[in-house]
DNA sequence: AATGAATGAGCATTCATTCAT
DNA sequence: GATGAATGAATGCTCATTCAT
């Protein structure tokens, strides 16, 4: 399995490293290849194609980012809590990782279409927490029961990646996990009085 | 001025057709200026560069749609009505001109950091009028009155912004406008029974 | 008509050079490019990609080579000395142009089969020739009346090229058109006593 | 002696059928070591370089192809028959297999220069028989005594070649080996009537 | 002897922009 | 003002060969 060999890694984490510091479009495979120190032809031994390394960037992060969510959920005995940890560890995640958190909100959305479809099927993974916290929530009764499950969760999704979204483009300059709180407070209660 | 010659207006329409039809990456200069009319070299008489042809549709484009926005929340008489017809009018706009919404919502996505942030620099009169709802709200007493409004405006554009791009990548197969009313019951009421 | 403005021969022309000078796998285009005197990019407005412009070679080069052959032929009153002409003026025309000589006998032969296969449409047209000259020949009673032309074509052109690749490869040390005489004996007579 | 070794053959084998299948420039020495059996390092056990293995497919082949001509001419009694032998052999030899005959007459061809002329070596040996019989036809009084016998070998090769090529090239739908009598009368006796 | 992971040089093509007419 | 021919920088990927095991 290529995946597991100490080379994928190396790859991965440089293209990272490589695309926060030089953005998505300066970010050639030599440039990549060099920081993992590789030659430029071993990269084609792990990965079929430029795209396959971000796609694959993608997924390994992502794919941790998410298992580190369910993970925390696991310990929590209800809905809404689990909702304020999802939020707590959205933000947490990519505050302590400021290269995954730039790829992630500004890079890898330069992509062509096709990338972003692929992007889009490991954030299903994601999708389907939430939309099984909204599930639990309504049966445990603490959430509306004829909520429009599709739609809140395009809103908690959108909401939590534009508050990411404006904390990386502001630099990072205030603290983005102690917003946590404010905007679960938001998504069970709303605005009103 | 030039940006009341016909061929501006000529040159940004195309602009956006060219984009919609073929992708923001196979969108050369010599095609839009083949779509408007002009030689490849009249662009430049009315435009500094490609990106400024783009930022320019942006800022046509996002300042008619919030103009319009604008006009018809003056007619609401509080905060909580204007916000519904932000959202209603948000929706309506972009289920109406298939194009724009293609194009606002994942092609222009894909440009370079540096035209983003000047995307976000014609979205700073769209925050304004949300911020100016909440505020109105919060002294009409209807919302809260320590409402942290940097953080709930986000939340506001990040909702609004991700539902449409799901109705987009969806085809667009189901009613976007209808969705404003539980839209406009979850950012205030939240999901909570 | 692109064929007709003066870079377009520029590029053809310089292309038989830089391919006789450097060998047909160190053509890059870049060379030719320099060689016509204009940059990379104008040899992409007047060929479609590096084959069309070995293509293109091998048409402007062997439709010249078989007009002067035909004029040449129109002159002779029956069809073996039309043989002898043709014969002649084959070998006189590479004898004269050496770039051409290499690029026809050694060069071209590396392409690829779909190449090989759009310069054996050109050499129809010569093909076309022999055959003409065999049946003229059969009517008028000089050659066996159950000529298997198709046959005799083929042995024709084969000694013919084979009769040239040899000079080329001898570093063309010796007189070619020379050769006319011996090798026109050889085809009409044979070699029995 | 490696020659000798099975591994040696096996290659020989894997490279003239990779080479028909695939063409010459999709025959990838990792290709031909797949197909053969061993690592792409043991290759370079046998073989100096990628060129090597070719030139010694060449060698191997048409040493037997040669060595069988030879056979075949020693038992008949007087140059025209051994010229007619020699014809029908090659042809036969080359309608019998199918990768040979692709590999030989188009394939090979798109090889860079110094390995034709590598080949032209192994050819001289081919050259040697067609000189042998056409000097012993000028001593049986056969042929004309005054026989340009250098132009007159580049004739019959030539014509060999090209009949085979083309045969190939229709891909070999008509019977080749039936051709090799009017191809003999031809040589000997040209087309005059 | 045999392996196969790693190497790294090499190149066709696109397209935003210019400027002589 | 308008044209459009010409420019030239910039880069992902292949594959013959090596060499540590």
């Amino acid at each position: 399995m290529k995946k597991n060999k100490p080379k994928y890694k190396q790859i991965i984490d440089a293209a990272v490293e490589v695309i926060a510091e030089n953005g998505y479009h300066a970010s050639q495979v030599s440039k990549i290849a060099k920081k993992a120190g590789v030659a430029d032809g071993t990269i084609y031994l792990y990965f079929q194609n430029k795209e396959d390394i971000l796609v694959s960037v993608f997924q390994e992060k992502m794919g941790q980012f998410i298992e580190r969510i369910k993970d925390d959920i696991a310990k929590k005995s209800n809905a809404n809590e689990k909702l304020y940890s999802l939020i707590e560890m959205h933000f947490r995640q990519l505050a302590v990782d400021h290269h995954l958190a730039v790829v992630t909100q500004l890079e890898l959305r330069q992509s062509k279409k096709d990338l972003r479809l692929q992007i889009n099927e490991v954030l299903k993974g994601y999708i389907a927490i939430i939309d099984e916290i909204l599930h639990e929530g309504v049966e445990e009764g603490l959430y509306h029961s004829e909520l429009n499950i599709t739609l809140v969760r395009q809103m908690i999704f959108g909401t939590l990646d534009e508050v990411v979204t404006n904390w990386v483009m502001k630099e990072e300059k205030y603290d983005l996990i102690a917003q946590a709180s404010d905007v679960h407070y938001f998504i069970t209660n709303g605005i009103k009085k």
